[in-house]
RNA sequence: GCCCGGAUGGUGGAAUUGGUAGACACAAGGGACUUAAAAUCCCUCGGCCUUUGGCUGUGCGGGUUCGAUUCCCGCUCCGGGCACCA
């Protein structure tokens, strides 16, 4: 054994070992329990960054926890291939996409192997890689059967000098962000997932996902937004249509004072009157023109236009002028609502700045509500006014009988709506998953037929800067034959979003070569569902969604025979760093500030904004260098120890030291005491130091336990391993206590093995065990070690600490207080007082009351 | 703007069910060992005061309670997500 811990070396050698022996397997065993245990896959840059050690990190304390406990534990790992780096990188340095993808996933999977992950790397997947999207596209084609995929006209970011669409993210301040054109909106046929079939199934279930964060749940429901209201239908003056709008306050009907349609509306060109139609076209055109996101973002002005027409209120028959307005969507509900400019903030805007009227028609209690000197809506509830035979019901109330009404005048309808909508999928970009369609002009859309598929990404491809879909100048690929009538045709050229190939990888690491199909049902019905998740907070709505929407999917295609996807979420935190930037050469890594300037131009640096992790900032730290100074074991232990996952993490080089401090303390004391420990058999009986040393090491064993099983908390269990560890160091006659010294030191090599795992790995070795940690198994404590000789009561006099007491087990309520009088301090304090009330928590704490 | 989180010493954090605020570390200061350095070990470490004790203190202002970092109401600032959802 070296005398001084070499991370190094031990790490390589397990390593090379885990390699040959693949320790990590998983095989399907009927006869034993599973445990799938999956960390979000990662986007292959190229490099890891601090956020995968951590995510990695977690995921790997619970695999190997769950497999010294004797789970039969999947655990994979892979690549999400597809992504627009790839190819801002074929266009910056012109290099292919696929070459300078599969270059980062070599890369990465040497980094992670550095970092001792327990993979089943058998079980490897790369969604860029045909073998995985071929089958994608076939569940796209199953779901084109089912309606559940459809085409429809949808509005992008087009940059009219790029030729290019834009992802949001490339839009900056209406710019694109390469050239700085202006970014207009364009219409494309695109195709959509009908994720709102499952609206109210992805609503319902949510109740039954209890192992995830109750926030996560919270942001699901409101983004699904299920909201019950009432469809109602307003005739138009002087004509037979009627324009049909959604409300969820059916009981502010009588409070309409003009309705407000969205400027995409189908009615629009029939409301418009003559003398108003030049005013109108120019506030549609200049609308339209918007982008999506300054049309939903920050403090939109309230703007409209009046297009000329009246309706007819159902049922005071009143005439009410019909206004175009900016903040109505056409996608949501019926793309037309009824204006009560009382009771809806926008509405009230919107009223003040047209001059419209505006009509109180619920009082608040105790409130009087003034039309005239009202300063904002009033939104919440009261009672009715003005709303004919419905006066005097309270709003709730008047929402059920207020449709009811309409209902019964067959000039309305309940309904329920949601905020969810169906989800894009299509992308004009080339690295992505090819969508499986023909475009012949005389059939149409056609599928490709299965078996064609996989319809191949050509490699063959230029990139240049003029912009375009790279794949539709690829004649080879556009231009093919029908499948149906074999004329001339051409297949589509966009593909997928990535999110589709994330929404499904999980269900495919149980059978990742099965060629049969996407998914082996033997394999699937053994691993699912997951029962832990572990990923980043940011992908708490969307990943998380359309992941549950596609196992929903499947089901019901017959693939899967599970729910839900993933019975346990936890969401870790980011990590996060300082931001610094120079004058002339922007983001700045930290190693390009040296004494607070710029290396390149010695500029002072500006230090920004604490914000996490990012490579568009440069606020990152390299793990590799983190791993090659102190070995992936000390990285590992401090990613974990710097705080709890669901937190944010603050990035702080110093403290990593600490870690690797500690390892070294473990090592030294194992060495210093090799022989007696060897030589010593399990422990009996034990008395005075050895009794205690043995109460901490079984206390620390369940402390550790209920850490790791389920809370996570991999800081304190860290914290007390440490305390354990202080408490050996402090143990006086090691050479007489030599078998509670032993159990003491084992006990610390197997609770830190999750964490740690060469270090454990070697340590356990040293001391002459063989078949490695997953034979040692998890520790287990002794209920009868932990039993303390006295407990600890805290004296109180009205909520403040004046003693502190050590009592017998047994001692009675009344034992302690005739011992806390006798306390000088208790005593002094009690000076000239009377003793109103005493509150005794048994076991822990007397607070006397006095006055 | 909407939704979801967060704020505790110089720093990261702990306090799991309303019961000792600051576990465990990092940094800093002091000491031991050493020719010296590294490594290691020991001590101090929220603030204030009249220091075997007292007051005060968990972003800010209120409240409930014998007792609040923890529960309730109202703010401020910071982080994340976003599709103005009628």
């Amino acid at each position: 054994m070296d005398e001084r811990y070499r991370p190094e070396k031990i790490e390589k050698k397990w390593q090379a070992l885990w390699d040959v022996n693949e320790p990590y397997r998983a095989i399907e065993d009927p006869s034993r329990e599973k445990f799938y245990l999956l960390e979000m896959f990662p986007y292959p840059s190229g490099r890891i960054h601090m956020g995968h050690v951590r995510n990695y990190s977690i995921g790997d304390v619970v695999a190997r926890f769950k497999r010294m406990q004797g789970f039969n534990v999947l655990h994979p790992m892979g690549w999400d291939g597809f992504g627009l780096p790839a190819e801002n990188a074929a266009m910056d340095h012109g290099t292919h996409p696929a070459p300078w993808t599969f270059e980062n996933i070599d890369s990465m999977r040497v980094q992670l192997k550095r970092m001792g992950l327990s993979y089943d790397w058998k079980r490897e997947l790369a969604t860029c890689k045909p073998d995985y999207y071929r089958w994608e596209q076939l569940i796209f084609l199953k779901l084109f059967e089912k309606g559940l995929a459809y085409k429809k006209s949808s509005p992008v970011n087009w940059c009219p000098s790029c030729q290019t669409v834009l992802a949001n993210e490339q839009v900056q301040n209406d710019c694109c962000w390469r050239c700085s054109s202006l970014v207009e909106q364009k219409e494309l046929e695109q195709w959509f997932f009908k994720t709102t079939q499952y609206a109210e199934e992805l609503l319902s279930e949510i109740d039954n996902l209890k192992g995830w964060p109750e926030s996560v749940l919270t942001m699901q429901r409101n983004w699904i937004g299920r909201s019950k209201g009432c469809e109602v239908d307003f005739a138009l003056e002087g004509c037979d249509e009627s324009i049909r709008i959604f409300t969820t306050r059916p009981d502010t009907l009588f409070g309409v004072s003009f309705m407000s349609l969205a400027p995409e509306h189908p009615l629009v060109n029939l409301l418009t009157t003559d003398d108003q139609r030049s005013k109108v076209d120019s506030f549609v055109a200049r609308i339209q023109s918007q982008d999506a996101d300054s049309r939903t973002g920050d403090e939109l002005e309230k703007e409209g236009v009046f297009t000329g027409s009246y309706c007819i209120h159902p049922i005071t028959e009143e005439r009410i002028p019909v206004f175009l307005a900016n903040f109505v969507l056409m996608d949501y509900g019926t793309g037309a609502v009824m204006a009560v400019p009382g009771h809806d903030q926008r509405d009230f805007e919107f009223a003040k700045k047209y001059d419209l009227p505006l009509k109180v028609v619920i009082q608040p209690e105790g409130q009087s509500l003034c039309p005239t000197s009202m300063v904002e809506a009033w939104t919440g509830a009261g009672t009715l006014v003005n709303s004919g035979s419905f006066d005097g019901l309270t709003n709730e109330e008047a929402k059920d009988s207020i449709s009811l009404d309409l209902v019964a005048r067959g000039k309305g309808e309940s309904k329920i709506n949601y905020r969810l909508r169906d989800w894009g999928v299509s992308r004009q970009r080339y690295w992505g998953t090819p969508i499986p369609i023909i475009y012949c002009d005389g059939c149409g859309p056609v599928s490709v037929p299965e078996k064609d598929l996989p319809v191949i990404l050509p490699e063959d491809v230029t990139f240049s800067r003029e912009g375009g879909s790279p794949l539709a100048r690829v004649e080879s690929f556009v231009n093919v034959a029908c499948p149906s009538c074999g004329k001339p045709a051409r297949r589509e050229t966009d593909t997928f979003d990535t999110f589709v190939e994330s929404s499904w990888y999980f269900a495919r690491y149980t059978c990742p070569d099965y060629e049969d199909g996407p998914l082996d049902p033997a394999a699937v019905s053994y691993w699912l569902p997951v029962d832990q998740y572990i990923g980043g907070v940011e992908h708490a709505v969307m990943h998380l969604l359309y992941a549950r929407f596609f196992t929903k999917a499947l089901r019901d295609l017959g693939m899967l025979n599970v729910d839900e996807p993933f019975t346990n979420l936890l969401t870790q935190g980011m990590v996060c760093k300082e931001t610094s930037s120079c004058p002339e050469h922007g983001w700045l890594y930290p190693e390009e500030v040296v004494n607070g300037r710029c290396s390149r131009c010695d500029h002072e640096a500006r230090t920004g904004r604490t914000e996490k992790m990012s490579k568009s900032k440069k606020n990152v730290v390299d793990p590799n260098l983190i791993i090659s100074t102190y070995g992936a074991d000390t990285a590992r232990l401090f990613s974990l120890f710097a705080a709890p996952p669901e937190k944010d993490l603050e990035w702080n080089d110093q403290a990593v030291e600490g870690s690797s401090r500690f390892l070294s303390r473990v090592w030294r004391v194992v060495f210093d005491n090799l022989e007696l420990i060897l030589s010593a058999s399990a422990p009996t009986s034990a008395k005075g130091a050895a009794k205690d040393l043995r109460r901490v090491t079984h206390r620390t064993i369940k402390k550790v336990t209920e850490d790791i099983d389920g809370r996570f908390h991999f800081n304190t269990a860290i914290a007390s391993i440490m305390e354990l560890v202080n408490a050996i160091y402090a143990l006086d006659n090691k050479a007489g206590n030599a078998p509670v010294l032993r159990e003491a030191l084992e006990s610390v090599i197997r609770l830190l093995a999750p964490f740690t795992p060469h270090f454990s790995e070697e340590l356990w070795s040293l001391l002459g065990h063989e078949g490695g940690m997953e034979v040692a198994g998890w520790p287990s404590w002794d209920p009868a070690a932990l039993q303390e000789d006295e407990k600890l009561i805290i004296v109180q006099i009205n909520g403040k600490l004046r003693a502190r007491l050590t009592v017998a087990l047994d001692a009675a309520q009344s034992d302690v207080e005739a011992l806390a009088m006798t306390d000088e301090n208790v005593f002094r304090n009690l000076e000239g007082k009377t003793i109103r009330k005493i509150i005794y928590v048994p076991g822990k704490l007397l607070n006397l009351v006095v006055g």
